[in-house]
Order: C-alpha cells, then structure tokens, then sequence
DNA sequence: ATTGATATTGAGAATCAGTCTCAATTATGG
DNA sequence: CCATAATTGAGACTGATTCTCAATATCAAT
C-alpha cells in the first residue's frame, strides 16, 4: 500500500523506484512508530539488505515530502521521524527520565489551536506540541 | 537584576561571573526576544567587546542551566534561544514564508495540556507548542 | 595588594549529523 | 534490448557545536 503511493510520488516527478528506497521503505514500516536515522541505517545493514547512509538520508526526504513520514523533533543526537501513513494524528510527551516517547490526541486541542490561528490571522499548516516530563514508571522511581 | 541571577547561580557552583559571561548576558539581554547564537556571536564582535565563540557556545548553556534564556527550537542553521526571565510563558507560531515568529499565549491551552497529562498519569515539566504556517503578509504575496 | 588554587579563555582541532560530488551502475519506457 | 536519465556509494565537505590545553583571569584568604 504505502509501497504503492512511494511509487505514484515518484514517477510523477520522474524518479526511481529502486531496490534502495523499496528496503528503506520497508524497513521503516515494520517499525511502526518512532526512530531515528542511524539505527535505520544499522537495521538495514543487519537484515543484509543495502542502502548507504547517504541514500538513507535521501530516501528520508522523499518519504517526507511524500507525506509518509514526519519529523518529530531534531535532538542532539538527530532527527527523530514517525512514520504517518495511516496513523491519525497526535502529539508526544516525551519522559525526561526514561526517553519514552508516549502519544495522545485531542479534538478539544485541535480545535483551540485552529481558534488560535485564526485570531492571529495565522493560517497553520502543521504544529507539534511536545509535553517534556516523567512518565508513570519514571515518577515512582524517583520517590 | 538578571545579572545578580546568574551571579549567584555560578557562585552557588563554584564558578567566576568573568567579562566574557558579563558581556554576554548584557548583548543578550538587548534582544527582549529570540536570537541565535551565530550573530549573538557577531553581535558581541561589532560592539568591541570581546568573547570566543566557545565561550558564547558555554555561556548559553549555562544561561540554559540557570533558567534565564531557553531553547526555542534547533534548526537546519543552528539554535534558536529566547530570553524568558520576567517573560510569561507563550508558544509559537513560526512563519514558513519569512521565519518570523509570533508569540501567543492561551490560558485554556494551558489548563487543557494539563488535563491531559493528568489523564495519561504524565508530570508535565515543560512543553513547546510550535505551530508552523503563513502569517497575515506571505499569505498576501502567494496570492 | 600578593598569592595560590582553581576556573576560564581562545584558537584551532575534533566531532557529528547531514549534504554533496562524481564516476559507475541501474531502472524504465519504448 | 537500448538509450537515457536517475541513482548509488564512498568519501569529501559543510556547518553547528564541543573539546583540548596552555596561557590567563578570578577570588578568597592572607
């Protein structure tokens, strides 16, 4: 399925569906949430499929402009992407403690942000709202 | 004020309040908004006063440490910090077409995020809500 | 003010994510 | 199968940020 919208997105820009982006692509889907650029890179390797950083990075930005994958947020390790297709949207909170990463969605949210905009004669295109604390587990702990 | 803040911050740790730190929380503190560290950099060269960039890069973390300034966002060119002693808390809308950013601020945000890190058993420490669009003069000029 | 112990500075090296180069390779329509 | 144009990968490059380390500045105690 999304194989087919990656190749639609390409050929109608002339370009390639080729045996490189197919392994990334795939790789990325069988994760199904969160990850970042390099361990994408080292899954591929380890699968014994192949595809060089730099074509990983390349593919990443065409998978982007396609719309199937998002940037999170940029740590100081990397990007951090998502994959999107078919997932809904929602925003993150993301544990201090422990790095999880965990989702949520909220009309009531949407639609004060859409008031927002529209009082500041802003027109959005995309937002993201990062919640930074302790998750459950990470609160016990620390007591 | 800010300077007698960060005074006892570094003195509380055993650290020296230097020229450079001064000259650097005094440029800073110029902005009343968002800067990046590059031409907080230039900035500081132009004036005659002197610090490397190491110390800049330093001085902006612990600035960061001790509360003053915060992270607003990383991107492609590096950083973007905002003074915030004696701000309110606001958000962000970033615009697309000429990086302008507007700052807003939503009471009922507020008390919504925090419902709904109540409901996920989530403490919200910090969040950044980043909307990122059009605003009211690059949706003229498409057009 | 002098001293001494310690933190800081700056220039440039090092690091690290990400992009670019370019010759060799591959996908694709006909 | 061919021709053409896009893609690949290795490594060079870039740009932001951090690190190194010898020289210097700060500060508390004298």
């Amino acid at each position: 399925m999304e194989k087919k919208i990656f190749n639609k997105f390409l050929k109608e820009r002339g370009q390639k569906f080729t045996k490189e982006r197919s392994a990334i692509l795939q790789r990325i889907f069988s994760y199904h949430g969160h990850f970042d650029t390099e361990s994408l890179y080292l899954k591929i390797r380890e699968t014994g499929l192949k595809a060089s950083r730099a074509s990983v990075y390349r593919t990443l930005n065409l998978l982007r402009e396609c719309g199937l994958i998002e940037k999170v947020t940029k740590t100081e390790h990397g990007t951090i992407y998502e994959y999107t297709f078919g997932h809904e949207h929602h925003d993150h909170m993301l544990c201090i403690g422990c790095g999880t990463i965990i989702e949520f969605y909220s009309e009531d949210l949407e639609r004060l942000q859409e008031n927002i905009c529209r009082r500041q004669d802003f027109k959005g295109v995309t937002h993201s709202l990062e919640i930074r604390g302790y998750c459950k587990r990470c609160q016990k702990n620390k007591k």
